[in-house]
DNA sequence: TCTGGGGTCCTAGGACCC
DNA sequence: TCTGGGGTCCTAGGACCC
């Protein structure tokens, strides 16, 4: 049978929810209406564009680049601090709804999630009907606009979302993939980036439609399953599933862009810490533990290394992890300045999953509970209220 | 011009085993 | 010693998404 899967989009998102809170919160402006952006704290060099309003985005401004280029594009823009826990709020209040329709949904991201709603159609009502109704109730009742994509599979649905913006509804059945998607130029497909574009030029791969009209098994041979997968989605195939159940994480990182480079390396190692401890609570939190730790270095001229090895048990231990990431930064730094340090965990595993050893050290079993100690302080007094002796100094 | 942070997946090369 | 080949695991780096 034909499955039924729609993929809501909002618009502009981390802006318009901006805008609907600054409303909330009796300011007369609303910044959708003007040409304004969010962008992280440029003092803190961290000032990319994070979201731009409609206006904004006719100046040619683009996610991601530096604010400073969006000043040089539009002189008068606005610029809107972020605020997470915020967008959480709505991305939260827009699942909700969404969650009235079925149970089968997939949280793509904080702003896009997939429905299928293959055994969950009322009678009497069409795919398109219950998304003109999703937006217009978002609209009426959370006050932003969201695109719908309505389509038979999760690609396509994505494809539609993305047609004309705001506030629209789009299908992207079978028989339109022609009309509808053949004609954009390939960059518009899910999954094709800015590295890939220039080789597919070069195999005079211009359009999404040139793509699906090539010769597969050459995609292959120059792009192995990346070929094959860009293939099959110019095509518009996609089985793949929308995930409803709760999939744990498979990996955890934290990483910071510093406020100006460091080179010594006792201060890097106490933001190695902070980031270990960040990274081992939010591990500890979903119950796992870890196989693997990673300690990623961005240099004043943007090079990345990253060092990572593979524990002899897996682990939680904030102190375990820290020692390790510590000699990973020692082989990773060459005295160069360092722009960015990064903390990942991966190879996890649950934790009831683990045979536990009956070596299993007293050492590891103290670790925890303090651990847990500071865990839980941190559960009742917010996170930054416990801070290891060794980052009292900061300020 | 001055370039965030959180993820997932893939690839290539080397180590090691039989 | 100039010498095989397949499989698996590990690491570093990179592409892509939002």
């Amino acid at each position: 049978m034909e499955r039924q899967i729609l993929h809501v989009d909002v618009n502009n998102a981390f802006l318009s929810w901006t805008a609907v809170e600054r409303l909330k919160n009796g300011e007369t402006l609303d910044i959708r209406t003007i040409p304004a952006i969010i962008g992280g704290d440029e003092a803190q060099r961290k000032g990319v564009v994070l979201a731009k309003s409609t206006i904004a985005k006719q100046f040619g401004i683009q996610t991601g680049e530096p604010i400073y280029f969006a000043r040089k594009k539009c002189p008068n823009i606005q610029v809107f601090s972020s605020n997470h826990s915020m967008y959480e709020k709505y991305s939260n209040s827009l699942y909700h709804i969404l969650s009235e329709y079925t149970d089968k949904i997939e949280r793509f991201s904080i702003d896009e999630c997939f429905m299928d709603l293959t055994s969950y159609l009322p009678k009497g009502k069409k795919l398109i009907d219950i998304a003109y109704e999703i937006k217009e109730r978002v609209k009426k009742e959370l006050g932003f606009t969201v695109n719908v994509g309505v389509a038979n599979n999760k690609l396509l649905a994505k494809m539609a979302s993305d047609f004309q913006k705001p506030d629209r509804v789009h299908t992207l059945f079978e028989k339109e993939i022609e009309t509808k998607m053949w004609k954009l130029p390939v960059s518009e497909l899910f999954m094709v980036g800015k590295k890939s574009i220039p080789k597919l030029e070069r195999m005079q791969i211009k359009t999404i439609g040139d793509l699906a009209k090539k010769d597969e098994k050459e995609l292959i041979r120059n792009f192995g399953k990346y070929g094959r997968m860009i293939w099959e989605y110019a095509n518009g195939k996609d089985n793949s599933e929308v995930i409803y159940i709760q999939e744990k994480p498979k990996g955890i990182g934290n990483s910071v862009t510093l406020p100006y480079d460091y080179s010594d390396i006792e201060k890097i190692e106490k933001v190695i810490l902070a980031l270990v401890e960040q990274v081992t609570y939010r591990l500890r939190k979903v119950n796992m533990l870890a196989k693997t730790v990673n300690v990623q270095i961005k240099t004043n001229e943007f090079k990345v290394y990253s060092h990572q090895r593979k524990l002899d048990m897996p682990t939680s231990s904030t102190k375990i992890i820290y020692k390790e990431a510590k000699k990973l930064l020692e082989e990773l730094y060459k005295g160069i300045p360092i722009r960015l340090i990064g903390v990942r965990i991966d190879n996890l595993c649950e934790k009831h999953e683990v045979q536990i050893s009956l070596f299993d050290n007293k050492q590891e079993e103290k670790q925890n509970k303090i651990d847990n100690v500071i865990d839980n302080l941190k559960e009742k007094y917010g996170y930054n209220f416990i801070k290891r002796a060794r980052n009292l100094n900061d300020k």
